[in-house]
DNA sequence: GATGAATGAGTCTTCATTCAT
DNA sequence: TATGAATGAAGACTCATTCAT
């Protein structure tokens, strides 16, 4: 198995996927783009949900990594948390495919592979949370992460239907106000 | 035109498409599924896009009907919030089908419909906002009431993805957390 | 059986016919454009071949019986031809869907009726042919009437491939110079 | 692309084609009498209309080659003519779906290849006119070709009504006589 | 390993005809 | 007799997957 060829079956399926969305792009188009015959792709990922399954580990693998990284220097829990949901945004909005919504039915995997991913930065955001704030009551803990994932989920889908270009610069302030009113809250008591 | 079929067609196109995505459900399937001939169904919904669009015209007119009555009786900002968005969760819980994005491509009506939705609910919260607060900065409203749709939309893709049954009163308890926090800083100041 | 209606059924079905063809037509247009119930056109004709059926009769019929009267003040051979030519394109031209080939395969009845139309013109010109001819070889007689019959069948094609207006003169001219060299010929020898 | 597929489709459809009528034939009958997959019938063609049109241009492009050679060895005008016209006989009459009228209404491109054809033929018989006769006037000239035109169209007519065998002995002294006629009164004068 | 021709189940849609009211 | 809702066979086209070369 060419691993250039490998590389570039998974590139182009990725802008395929992003640009046309899952179901639409037939696995002749992923193989004309790419420039490699159909029988090639089969050989490499089995099946058009291999093609899928490579491109999830590829992209989540790697978020995982550059997170674990950058944790290790964050010094400031409002910054801190603005960075991981940021990063996280930036993830779907450089690769849309991910938050497609064909695969639902009859595939655990998929859907088991991106809530990882939100157990991860869950994860991620509730180590933050504790490292700055002294105590936290276990239920509070858990609505403070419940409001900050679900605000990601959300602006996440306002980005997924959103035609204009987003405004980066406006998400951000958004995110500041809640973190923010979030933090500031807990420093009250 | 038979009352009677046309919505036993419309109630079971409703059931396949919640249970397993608008593509996947083929008009045999619900001819089948209804008891019904293929034709009867194009008889009276002309394609299967015009079955969705019947769908969705009944699910969002009656939500919009209920939310303008519904509103007048509000006494108390938080619980207005509230129950505007208990009431949009609850319109996605039982119908999930409305946020099933396959036919987004070629289709601007549907989407220009579940949009109009969203700015229904938010034009709403805005009215609620103005009405126990006394004055607030446009862009502070502008903020507020992002953060409010972003959650919704969270939580409701939250409900969307989870397998198991939704706990509704954890999602209550949540909107809480959060409405209280808005409107116990905007009182602050 | 209201006399009225089914006149007015067989008007519409023409009009149809005519401008979209008989297989692009359907039932349900026949009944839409007449203001009439489809089962009504089922209870008057059977089907659509019957609605064709009735029609063809009827056209056939009154331009038997117009040849007939017309033909027996024919004072001249050349102008007698043309005449019984000329009809016989206008019939074609007013009706073009007299020569719809979309029945051909099933329908032995529809194309025997259009031979009967050709079989009785053919009679026509024999007997033009015969009263202003002496004598007349039966060969020779049988090879004017094929040319004949070709020529006009011939002009009809390119009347019906036509996108631009029918030059009548044209074809007047055609018919002149043709029916002129054959009956000429003729008085050579 | 196999060549011994493509062609047996081909030679497939060209038969049910003229058998049955191109609207009569479905792409599943060409696929099962051609034990071939239906899939392969796109493959090769991407849709009914793209068998049509390879089927077109094959007849006609054949025609056109052959016809242009063998001009070049004709030494009699009656021969030529009747060469001509003969062998344009021959190709409806091995192939009468070339002038199955079903596809016209929203494809022009048929349309024109089959006028290309008769232009063409026209074409031809206008040089073997000119290269006999000395001078004709234009619109004589134009008169005589519109004439033998219709002669073949007619001829056609009823040789793709007719349920019979055809009598090529018979057409051809129906030519002769034509042409003959034509001719010698263009010698006459 | 790479190739791409071949496969055929699955989709949406049309329309002549029937039949209960 | 008139009506028109209901029927379902038939048709064109798509695309994930297989396999011989």
């Amino acid at each position: 198995m060419n691993k250039n060829k490998h590389l570039k079956i998974l590139r182009t399926a990725e802008a395929l996927f992003n640009r046309f969305g899952i179901k639409k792009t037939a696995v002749d188009d992923i193989a004309s783009s790419a420039h490699v015959a159909k029988g090639t792709i089969y050989n490499n990922f089995g099946s058009k949900e291999g093609i899928l399954g490579a491109l999830l580990k590829d992209k989540i693998g790697s978020f995982e990594g550059m997170m674990e990284s950058a944790i290790q220097n964050i010094k400031d829990p409002v910054e801190g948390l603005k960075f991981v949901l940021i990063e996280r945004l930036k993830l779907i909005q450089n690769s849309p495919f991910l938050s497609d919504q064909v695969i639902r039915v009859d595939d655990m995997t998929f859907n088991s592979l991106v809530e990882d991913l939100d157990r991860l930065v869950r994860t991620i955001m509730g180590r933050i949370l504790d490292r700055f704030t002294d105590t936290i009551s276990i239920p509070d803990r858990k609505r403070i992460l419940d409001t900050l994932v679900y605000q990601l989920r959300g602006i996440e889908q306002s980005i997924r239907g959103a035609i204009s270009v987003i405004d980066t610069e406006k998400i951000e302030q958004d995110l500041d106000y809640l973190i923010g009113m979030i933090i500031s809250r807990r420093a009250h008591k």
